[in-house]
DNA sequence: GATTCACTACGTACGCTGTACGGTGTTCTC
DNA sequence: GAGAACACCGTACAGCGTACGTAGTGAATC
């Protein structure tokens, strides 16, 4: 029996992305919310409480609204999320006229990228999942094309580019993200842990089954670097590995 | 009051990392099941059904054990989650004596990397949180350290390439498990779905707020490339970059 | 050998999740 | 005005992680 009523699915294939949706039909009353306030909704409870915070009936609640309700924006709680991601995506800041050096825009871009997951920490744990395109992404996507446009790369090499960095970006995010909501579980003081880190390294070195590792550690300790530092100079490989003509000829 | 019951956290603070747990304390009767076992069980669940299908339920239940025995085994599912980590890292082979070339080994390490991801599409998903160090990831770790010990370059210099080839493998697996898993699910091929892609893009392309993006899909399109050699391509850059010396200065 | 008690095993139950379903009221198009 | 489309939402359900309590087992201690 065909349904009318306002469950998600009705029966119907729900589409894959949230933006193959139309935000309002024409009949009815009219929406109270829009998708805007609804991921602002969501990606603020995320901030304040941690992305296990933001379930339909957190989220539904924070707007003033029965839970069931939210159901009249979204299909599913995935598309929620391809919401708040491309929220937080649209905190990106696109200088105009961009910086003369594409080494130095593409590295500011990265930097912002990294801020992001650093004011939303619940985001690299969300990025892993089908990915799905919302206009904020393009918009970046559009501006990183641009940046490349005169390096000679062709379209599929500026995109390869673009997912190295990124993958860099949310990967070294994600961790950093891990390791300070750890020290916020623990009360652990960033010292401590990197201590208890190595400490962890130590004793398995000590074991004898991990010579390298053990040689590794016996070795002169490296500079100290902040986090910053190891981060620019990751991205700027990248940036350069692809600028530059290849090394040697590949693999085997 | 004190309670001496199985319960998983019986007041005490359950340790992060599942290995510093010992396996089995010396009184009461032998455990029937092996960290092992519980192990490659979880994994060949999520293995055959998901990682979704991996409950604490259907876990006990696959190995013949009641719910709340697990518990015995493993405090939370996160420890669970860590078992399983490992479990797919022992899959990793190291040659003896490795390749003479650096290169070619670090190569190859990376492609088992991924061999792992899509034998397992559920790992970039899961990776994706503290890190927790097991036994076979030290292993990883060292052997890794052992490939680059005539490269002059320092530890922490190696384990910024361990991550950055990691953090690359990782999420470049995830993209490619998360297009498969939607390919299984919808049961679109695989030249459907990168039309479907495109399709996007050149909608967005044509609304004309992407200049940029519409002048790449515009241009020459680029060769076709496989997903492996996409893959090499990129990890030998990584490898590459970090193994000359740094092109410039660094950024601003 | 008897006792102790750490340990394994597990049934029950609680609070939470995403969401299916059906009903009611509002606002649009005809 | 009629009827359809839509927003809103209370209730309900299956499934989740896991707290708790109890029963039984067997090595360590006496």
């Amino acid at each position: 029996m065909a349904r009318s009523g306002p469950g998600p699915d009705s029966g119907a294939r729900v589409p894959l992305s949230i933006w193959d949706l139309p935000e309002q039909g024409g009949r009815g009353p009219r929406p109270k919310h829009s998708r805007a306030a609804i991921a602002a909704a969501a990606v603020s409870l995320a901030d304040a409480e941690g992305i296990d915070a933001v379930t339909m009936r957190r989220v539904a609640a924070a707007l003033g609204m029965g839970t069931m309700s939210l159901y009249n924006y979204v299909p599913t709680k995935e598309h929620l999320v391809q919401l708040m991601i491309d929220e937080v995506s649209s905190e990106y800041r696109y200088p105009d006229p961009a910086p003369p050096d594409h080494r130095v825009a593409l590295l500011d871009l990265a930097r912002q990228g990294w801020g992001i997951t650093q004011r939303h920490p619940w985001l690299p744990r969300i990025m892993q999942r089908p990915p799905v395109i919302g206009p904020s992404a393009l918009r970046y996507i559009d501006y990183f094309l641009g940046l490349l446009s005169g390096s000679g790369l062709d379209a599929g090499a500026k995109m390869e580019l673009l997912a190295l960095v990124n993958g860099f970006a949310i990967s070294y995010g994600g961790v950093q993200a891990a390791l300070a909501e750890e020290r916020a579980r623990t009360g652990v003081s960033e010292q401590e842990q990197a201590a208890a880190q190595v400490a962890g390294l130590v004793t398995a070195a000590v074991s004898g089954r991990y010579p390298n590792l053990a040689a590794a550690l016996a070795g002169p300790p490296p500079p100290d670097r902040d986090a910053d530092e190891i981060f620019d100079r990751c991205v700027l490989r990248l940036i350069d590995a692809a600028l530059s003509p290849p090394h040697g000829n590949g693999g085997p």
